[in-house]
DNA sequence: CTCGGAAACT
DNA sequence: AGTTTCCGAG
């Protein structure tokens, strides 16, 4: 709910063997590596310093040695349509992540972040999230990096209240292919449910968020193609900044 | 540069 | 599925 759906995703899925492409922007980002790419003015904004530098960087990542700026970038693209990223239009090699307007149409209340730092205060990958973390609870509080990814977070209840004890897992009991190591290790508290609590953000039924929404749209994407004028205008009612 | 279709790869 | 590779079009 306080992210969209994709950030919950590990950087090592089940299904996927290797690092994603947007796991590993982040990364560079979060290590504030700057020769590559840097965080762009605008929260959630990149920019990349260095095309072919980054290309040849995720090549490496990836094993894949003639990668290069024209592929990296069609990579970025199909990001477009699952909503992960979308263009700066305007500014050369400019992308933005989707997550920031996320959250700030949905709470206008939050004040605006600052996005100068280059680096936080505490890793948030999910090797080092794996436990609790009382940095992480302090820096909740001036929300503002968009490092503070959820990624290993147990995805949080769309339902306003259930059990005490359903609260750490969407299902309960959790599901066999849960990674119990990795979310008992959330207690006492689940960051994320806490955040929420801590600055008494609204609560929405599950049918309210527009996060849900764009699930649907991606279904009717998946099933295949259909009518796309009409997909086009409910992006636009969602994402205003990311149509033209 | 940027976009997105098409096909291939893992 | 998530790219990688290639490429014609704007």
């Amino acid at each position: 709910v306080l992210f969209p759906d994709w950030a919950y995703k590990p950087a090592w899925s089940p299904g996927s063997r290797q690092v994603q492409l947007w796991h590993f922007l982040l990364e560079l980002l979060g290590r504030g590596e700057g020769g590559a790419i840097t965080w762009g003015s605008e929260w959630g904004e990149f920019v990349i310093k260095d095309p072919e530098r980054l290309a040849k960087l995720w090549g490496e990542r990836k094993g894949k040695p003639h990668m290069n700026y024209d592929k990296l970038s069609r990579a970025l693209r199909y990001y477009y349509n699952k909503r992960i990223l979308h263009k700066t239009k305007g500014k050369r090699f400019t992308y933005k992540f989707n997550f920031n307007k996320l959250i700030l149409v949905n709470y206008p209340s939050l004040p605006t972040c600052p996005q100068n730092t280059t680096s936080v205060p505490f890793s948030v990958f999910p090797s080092q999230l794996s436990f609790y973390n009382p940095s992480i609870d302090r820096a909740v509080h001036s929300i503002c990096h968009p490092l503070l990814m959820p990624y290993s977070f147990p995805k949080p209840l769309p339902f306003p209240q259930t059990h005490p004890i359903q609260r750490q897992f969407p299902l309960f009991p959790p599901p066999s292919g849960t990674n119990l190591s990795e979310v008992s290790c959330l207690s006492p508290v689940n960051p994320a449910l806490q955040f929420t609590q801590t600055l008494n953000w609204p609560v929405k039924s599950s049918a309210e968020w527009p996060l849900n929404r764009v699930m649907g749209l991606q279904e009717r994407i998946r099933s295949g193609p259909q009518d796309k004028s009409h997909d086009n205008q409910e992006d636009r009612k969602i994402f205003p900044e990311a149509m033209h």
